[in-house]
DNA sequence: GTGTTATATAACGAGGCGTGCAAATAGGGG
DNA sequence: CCCCTATTTGCACGCCTCGTTATATAACAC
């Protein structure tokens, strides 16, 4: 689970959103968060390499150019981590409604310490 | 999105799937990641804290103690989030199948880089 | 009250991260 | 070749976060 790690970073997840639409060269992302982070293209060129190391995304190389597009397993990987741990709630959910309507209502005080 | 933010953190991703199975004293959290992490109550009781403030965990007082709990909506958001995004890829992935099966096969020029 | 358990806060240091600026590299094009 | 554009990298700096140890607060028991 790299990708969690390295999308904390507001203009990271920026820039993941905005290659979510579709690939594009580093100078369009830079300017895009320019524009509404006000940081400069060296800094976002850097958010592009941490990105790349974390396997989030990747690049082409053309011409002059780079083109950075998003590599979808790294987005799945954290889709499915934040679908466990919802379904792992859901389903703790589920057992204590099933156990209230059984009438058991009065118990769950002493149910999850007991080391 | 200040889940995420915050989510960033091994040691609170990990604080994190273990309230998912259901609520916990924080003395109980901090055993746990002291036993896998090697890190001090404090440091757990501070993480604990920084969860709280993003919204992803919520606690109550019992008697000396404070059970913490998972607030599954912060975790839905992640969860929502990443689809998203998941979504907007597949959407751009079925728009290229659709092209290539119409013909235009000969583009792919410069796909395949890396550092 | 004193003592004990459970947890949080305070104070401090170390390290990492993100930033801007300036310079370097890579790839055209005259 | 030399120059221009696109992008990355080197450097210095400030800040924010993490961790530890020591101490405080809260609630209970005697």
């Amino acid at each position: 689970m790299q990708a969690l790690d390295v999308l904390g970073e507001p203009v990271r997840r920026r820039i993941v959103e905005e290659l979510a639409v579709g690939p594009l060269p580093a100078g369009e992302v830079a300017e895009v968060l320019h524009v509404e982070f006000g940081i400069s293209q060296p800094a976002v060129s850097r958010h592009l390499r941490v990105l790349k190391q974390a396997g989030v995304v990747e690049s082409t190389v053309d011409a002059q150019r780079r083109l950075y597009s998003l590599k979808p397993e790294a987005v799945e990987e954290v889709a499915v981590w934040a679908q466990r741990i919802a379904q792992f709630w859901n389903q703790r959910l589920d057992a204590l409604e099933t156990e209230v309507a059984r009438g058991k209502s009065a118990r769950r005080t002493a149910e999850r310490n007991a080391s």
